[in-house]
RNA sequence: GUCCGGAUGGUGUAGUGGCCUAUCAUGAAAGCCUGUCGAGCUUUCGACCCGGGUCCGAAUCCCGGUCCGGGCGCCA
């Protein structure tokens, strides 16, 4: 689509295209007036372009009007293209017109030209700044890459999209990490993962579903790997195991990984990253050997049954130093909807798919018989009848299933190597900030 | 939640009892400058989180608060 104020972007520009008259528009990144020339630097999303005024031959106006444009202002200029060695990228922009299209007031509230650092709290107060600066867009037209890499991958599977309700009533798994809301008469909660109306889609016949959409925990964790609202990228397929989820798992992964390496080059290049794509299929490695591991090494000993601290998270990647996926769990720390190994009930056939930084994504062959999952939810100290309408579904035909859910920003955050979650997220949630 | 650390111009910082009329960078304002590309040069502007206390004297020490960062916990 053609818009009106802009023939070009900054990027699409090359010397070759000299004596070609096009329309720019972007941010006034820099003016720098050298007394009788003065560059003005253009940014839009796809880079910068430099327009050169020299004041001997352009209108003394014009030369009077870039000088006063203060930093940031948006400015739209229709100029001729010129190849030129001693401009950066090998053009410049010979201006015909300038207008500017809103005046920026000083002071910024940060430095878009990144040559000043800035802290991340600062950052996430002025946002709609901070994202101006070339790094930070990059990493958001990333994780665009990687939602379009493993959208495109789910299609490729036959797995059909899907909206569950964020809206949910009272007591539907347990209850105590859920956001109260107020809902006209009745009390409802933000739902904290969309896990049982992908399995009652199961039961619909829907067959293999994703969907990939926000879920809320009121947990008052203060981490950098942590947050208050998180985009999950979760998916359910009937008949078929917790193994074929787990290939599915690490397919979505790679892919995600080679689409960006294809796709970004540029942004890859801004956040001076060499993307490594993982070799698939990932290692796996039981609970049990995990733990057997970990004792080797840890100061203060870990059980069989504990779940695993931050300190054995770091110590397994530091050994593994790639991704792994840890299966085989006990029981006893995952949730009811996990099926048990028919000749070893203490262990189940849930998994976790981890980075060596962190978990990404956990998932598992879920229970599909009512009489059983009942008697779990029960086990788990849950009352079923609040669970009426996800075990409904299990009265009249429900297929063996599996699936698993995988948090978008920390693949993000453990691909491009980011040392906060709040860095791949636009406008993040924590437990302290609701604004902007 | 808990432990540790921190809060100094718009932004990022130096300064741990008097040498602070507070450092440096960036920025802003004015001026010089025809090839900058983190331009350069000259001049100027702009800050000690809040409240209480100790002291002749507090940015600096103490107490309380607020906010921020890091670790851990929590994360069916």
């Amino acid at each position: 689509m053609d818009l009106i104020l802009r023939t070009h972007y900054s990027g699409d520009i090359n010397p070759e295209m000299a004596g070609s008259e096009i329309l720019l528009a972007g941010w006034a990144h820099e003016i720098r007036d050298l007394g009788g020339i003065c560059f003005l630097v253009l940014r839009d999303r796809k880079g910068l372009a430099q327009v050169t005024l020299v004041k001997k031959i352009v209108d003394t106006e014009m030369f009077k009007k870039v000088r006063s444009i203060s930093r940031e202002s948006v400015v739209q200029v229709r100029g001729e293209i010129k190849s030129e060695s001693k401009a950066p990228h090998g053009f410049e922009i010979l201006p015909k017109e300038i207008n500017v299209l809103d005046m920026a007031k000083v002071p910024l509230p940060l430095d878009p030209t990144e040559k000043v650092e800035c802290e991340l709290d600062t950052r996430l107060d002025s946002r709609f700044m901070d994202i101006r600066r070339p790094s930070v867009l990059s990493i958001f037209e990333i994780v665009s890459s990687v939602l379009h890499a493993i959208r495109d991958f789910f299609y490729s599977q036959n797995i059909t999209e899907v909206f569950t309700p964020k809206i949910v009533a009272a007591a539907t798994e347990g209850g105590t990490d859920l956001f109260p809301i107020s809902y006209f008469e009745k009390e409802a909660f933000l739902n904290q993962s969309p896990q049982l109306y992908k399995q009652m889609l199961m039961a619909a016949g829907m067959d293999r579903v994703f969907e990939i959409g926000p879920i809320f925990r009121a947990e008052e964790h203060d981490t950098r790997k942590h947050l208050n609202e998180a985009i999950s990228i979760d998916i359910e397929v009937s008949f078929a195991d917790e193994n074929d989820v787990m290939a599915m798992l690490e397919n979505a992964i790679a892919s995600a990984y080679k689409h960006v390496k294809e796709n970004c080059q540029r942004q890859l290049e801004i956040l001076n990253l060499d993307l490594v794509v993982p070799n698939i299929p990932f290692k796996k490695i039981t609970y049990t050997e995990a733990i057997e591991l970990a004792k080797n090494d840890k100061s203060v000993p870990i059980q069989w049954g504990d779940d695993l601290d931050t300190e054995t998270e770091k110590f397994l990647g530091g050994i593994i130093g790639e991704h792994y996926f840890l299966t085989e769990w006990p029981s006893s720390i995952k949730p009811y909807y996990t099926l048990q190994y028919e000749d070893r009930p203490k262990i189940c056939r849930g998994f976790d798919l981890m980075h060596p930084r962190m978990e990404l994504a956990s998932g598992a062959q879920r229970v599909h018989d009512l009489q059983m999952l009942t008697q779990r939810i029960k086990d788990k100290g849950l009352e079923p009848e609040s669970f009426e309408f996800y075990l409904d579904a299990f009265k009249y035909g429900m297929p063996p299933h599996s699936g698993w859910g995988l948090g978008l920003s920390r693949l993000v955050m453990t691909m491009l190597d980011l040392e906060n979650i709040r860095d791949a997220v636009i406008f993040p949630r924590d437990r302290r900030r609701l604004v902007p």
